[in-house]
DNA sequence: CGCTCATAGTTAACACGTTAACCATTGCGC
DNA sequence: GCGCAATGGTTAACGTGTTAACTATGAGCG
C-alpha cells in the first residue's frame, strides 16, 4: 500500500534520531546502561572536573534530572561525588575507574553508529548534509547565550 | 571561546529536532498538553477508527504506553475508548468534541514550526534536505516490515 | 471439544524530562 | 554586620518510554 503521506523533512528526522538510539541500544544495554548515563558518564570521562550545573547545561536537561541521575551512577558505584572546598555549594564529580571502564569504547561505538546510519550517504553527500543541519542549528540556541 | 569540538552530523539532528519540541512547546503548553498527548490526539481526529494497536505503531511506540497515556486523555474526557462487537480484545478510541475542539489547528501549528526551523535554508536547500533525510530514513525500519 | 498460539490490552517497576518548591551557601550593596 | 538576590542542589509530582508479567479473547488444528 502507498498511502503514507510525504513526510516532512523534521518528520525525517525524527525518525533517523530515533533510528540511531535503537541502534546504539545495542551497545549500552549490553552495559546495563541507559542513553542518558552513557552520554553523562562519557561526558564526565572528557570532563573531569565537572559540576553538575556542567553536567546539566552540557546534556541540555534540568538540574533534578542530572541531581537523580548522578545519584543513580553513585549508587552503582561508577562516579563519585564530594563537595568543594572553596565553594560547599556545588560538588564536583568524577567518574570512578569502574565507570572509566565501563564507559570504555563509547565514543568509538557511537561514531560506529553514526557511521552506519550515514552508510546510503557518500561523502559529498555526508558534507552536504552536515553543512545544511550547520546552518539549521545555529539558529537553534544561539551559540553565545549562556 | 571557541573550543567546542565540531559536532557530529547527528548530533546536529539531536539539536534541532530538540529545539522543535522546544519551540512547539509553546502552542502545546497552552493548552496543558503535553508532547505526546498533541501527537496522539492529531492522529485519533485524522483516523477515526482506530484501536490501540495502531496508535502505538503509528507513534512508535510501545502499547503499554499508550495504554496509559489514553487513560489519561480519557479521564481528562478528551477521547472515549470503547470496546468493539466483534472483537472484545480491541478498544476503539474516539476523539470527544472537546479533545477535537481542543487540538484544532495542531497540524498549521506544526507546520509553522517546522517553517520557523527550515527557515534559515532557500528552497533548494530545503528540497536537498529532504532528500538527503530520506536516503537515511529509508534504511531505518525498512518500510514493508510489520 | 480441547490444546496451543497469536493478538489486544493492562499493570507494575524502573529510569527520565519538566516544573515548582525548597534549603544552603555565596556575594554584593548599604 | 545585615539584608537579599543569585547560585548549586535536592525532593516531589506528573507524564512518558521501556521491559516483563499477566489477563482475556480469538483462531487454528488434532
Amino acid at each position: 500500500m502507498s498511502g503514507l503521506a510525504r513526510e516532512s523533512t523534521l518528520e525525517l528526522m525524527r525518525r533517523v534520531v530515533w533510528g540511531q538510539r535503537r541502534i546504539a541500544d545495542d551497545w549500552i544495554r549490553e552495559r546495563g546502561l541507559t542513553h542518558e548515563q552513557s552520554a553523562v558518564l562519557a561526558y564526565l570521562s572528557k570532563n573531569p572536573e565537572a559540576i553538575q550545573r556542567d553536567v546539566a547545561r552540557a546534556m541540555r536537561t534540568s538540574a533534578p534530572g542530572v541531581s537523580r541521575l548522578l545519584a543513580g551512577l553513585e549508587r552503582r558505584g561508577l562516579v563519585e561525588r564530594r563537595t568543594q572546598e572553596g565553594d560547599t555549594r556545588s560538588r564536583r564529580v568524577r567518574v570512578t575507574p569502574a565507570g572509566a571502564e565501563l564507559i570504555q569504547g563509547f565514543e568509538e561505538a557511537m561514531d560506529r553508529v553514526e557511521e552506519s546510519i550515514l552508510a546510503p550517504l557518500g561523502p559529498e553527500g555526508r558534507a552536504l548534509l552536515h553543512d545544511l543541519l550547520e546552518q539549521l542549528a545555529s539558529r537553534i540556541e544561539p551559540p553565545g547565550s549562556p
